[in-house]
DNA sequence: CGAATTAATGAAAACGTTTTCAAAATGTCA
DNA sequence: TGACATTTTGAAAACGTTTTCATTAATTCG
């Protein structure tokens, strides 16, 4: 690849002179801007990010780093392709990072990534209360929370009100008649599942039915496998709900198995609502009741953040939170028993 | 963050002694070694990647990129899922790039990863014959096909053997007593549609049955809607097919649609064959017949591959041509009309 | 017309590493 | 003991940029 060097001497100029072309060419003659143009051109110049890396100091690497829980769950592919669209427009690339959900694996990409000299970094935090991520604020990277929220922290963040959305979930089955009504959702360090569970619980509460502890189930949100024994569980149980909430689209996947191992009819004998708008989620049969979030926005959002918190490092953080919707089709129905 | 100047100086030793100490300590002193590592303990030292990157030549700079066509399809996250676990064994980084199937796009990410100094890049190429990508491979980058060849060219790939796996497909319905099968499959420039394209028509072939035009439709293979429309074309024609095979996970979920909308059953109106064993395929009901192909395990060979050219550049280069296999579900079924 | 701006350019330092080369200290051997 | 090999260390160059500073040429102004 030509180097700043070769187009100089090409153009028959100094490197200073290239390097004012590729940046703020007001301030060389039109008649050598015309020459080095062309010497690049002739070469075909590009310029090496490396170089431009370790010599700016920061706010123009044109490298995002991204960490996510699993490229596998499709909610984050969303999330990633809205980032990279964006990132596109801007001409940056995007480093990608898979962090299993294992804090050991969040610290150490962290550490990749500011030792690659990103610009700033977008996550969903392991951990609502993880003082790694806190730290590597406080020490000036650009951080955008996406997904899941960083509790007590100023940062920019991008989410959906997950609260509404149990709710909203609940309170539709609710309205159709169901009394005992199970949830599948995760560990509370995550804050959207406990988010969700609240909205859950809520519901309940303000039609005056209580928590029964046996239909609330935690699992391992990356696992559908996970999911179907829980599902299967909640099946057996003596006084079985007549309607299943699953908080992700993995354990809606894992319920879904569940239900036909055991040979039940959706939604004849059980109602499910899941979350999350998944392709598939129209495709099955009966086509899935569920709630919707919007993750192709979502990173979008938060890759905009992300800019205009590089292009002002002390603008004011700002926290947006979206609105989750209800698709209702035919997985949930009317229940009289 | 610590720079070698400062574990040096708080070591008080030279920074070349500190670098020797991180790449090849067999040449230092054990008293200074212990020196050295306490001062990098106490700074917590990282090295910085970006500077490392550019003053090696080739082959350490600890980034791979990756160009897929779109991160939203299950199989292209599958086969990233694959690869980056196997870089983040070597402590590798990777640049996730989506093209789109757009040419220019994919030229654009080749450009800035090679700015970007990466030491190799894994893609399935957009054009089996296309030209850009053999240029990269000439000008020495390390590149690795994976899902798709490229023709006419020595270079490391992973594929599966797709036109057996279309021949699979094609034989199975047959073997039901199908006659009039068609297909959903896409532009030959893809050389994984192609092949399967030519195992279908081989297929058809051997068992004494001629093609029919009216049968194969290509589509987008990023768009499922675009298959629903080719699907319901097709579901439409007087002498309908009474299977059709769709030839990747997208086009399967179009299929799908399409046929609920038609108000038809599957398998009894019409059976339905798709590539592409994902989650939700046996979540549907009925749980769908596909030819599987080992997306993870595609991704894993091919980092592998990648490793083994990046410790040695020339090393002949190797096809890897995976197996891929018919699970049998219940969305195909016997035809006796 | 001479002084003072302004415009256009280049030399050199810096970013944080690795690597080459040389120097100093130590050990070996006849 | 002296020549030579080995071990241990550091100074400096290099990677390809951006940026500071200085220099020269051209322009403006009183």
């Amino acid at each position: 690849m030509a180097t700043l060097k070769e187009v100089a001497k090409h153009a028959g100029v100094s490197i200073t002179t290239v390097s004012r072309v590729m940046n703020d060419s007001s301030k060389v003659n039109p008649e050598t801007l015309q020459r080095v143009r062309r010497a690049m051109q002739e070469l075909g110049y590009q310029p090496n990010r490396v170089a431009q890396r370790l010599r700016t100091t920061s706010g123009q690497s044109k490298l995002l780093g991204l960490i996510i829980p699993d490229i596998q769950n499709q909610f984050y592919s969303s999330i990633v392709r809205g980032i990279e669209d964006v990132a596109y427009d801007k001409n940056y690339a995007v480093i990608l990072c898979n962090s299993d959900e294992d804090p050991g694996k969040e610290k150490f990409y962290l550490d990749v990534l500011q030792s690659e000299s990103v610009d700033g970094i977008i996550l969903p935090p392991i951990h609502q209360h993880g003082k790694v991520v806190k730290e590597l604020i406080k020490s000036g990277m650009p951080v955008v929370c996406v997904d899941r929220k960083l509790s007590r922290e100023r940062v920019d963040t991008v989410v959906i009100n997950n609260e509404k959305g149990g709710y909203m979930a609940v309170e539709h089955l609710l309205s159709l008649g169901h009394r005992r009504i199970a949830i599948l959702t995760s560990s509370p360090q995550f804050s959207s599942f406990e988010e969700r569970q609240r909205g859950y619980e809520q519901a309940l509460r303000d039609h005056g039915l209580e928590i029964d502890e046996k239909l609330i189930r935690e699992g391992d949100p990356r696992s559908s496998e996970h999911a179907r024994q829980l599902a299967n569980e909640l099946l057996e149980l003596e006084r079985a709900p007549s309607a299943i909430f699953a908080t992700n689209n993995l354990m809606t996947l894992g319920l879904l198995e569940a239900v036909n191992e055991n040979g039940l009819q959706i939604p004849d004998d059980i109602s499910v609502i899941g979350f999350d708008d998944m392709p598939w989620a129209r495709a099955v049969t009966p086509p899935l009741t569920v709630i919707r979030q919007p993750g192709y926005e979502m990173g979008r959002r938060a890759a905009e953040l992300m800019f205009q918190r590089i292009a002002d490092p002390r603008r004011e953080q700002v926290q947006i939170m979206m609105e989750p919707g209800i698709v209702l089709r035919e997985s949930t129905s009317r229940w009289v028993k």
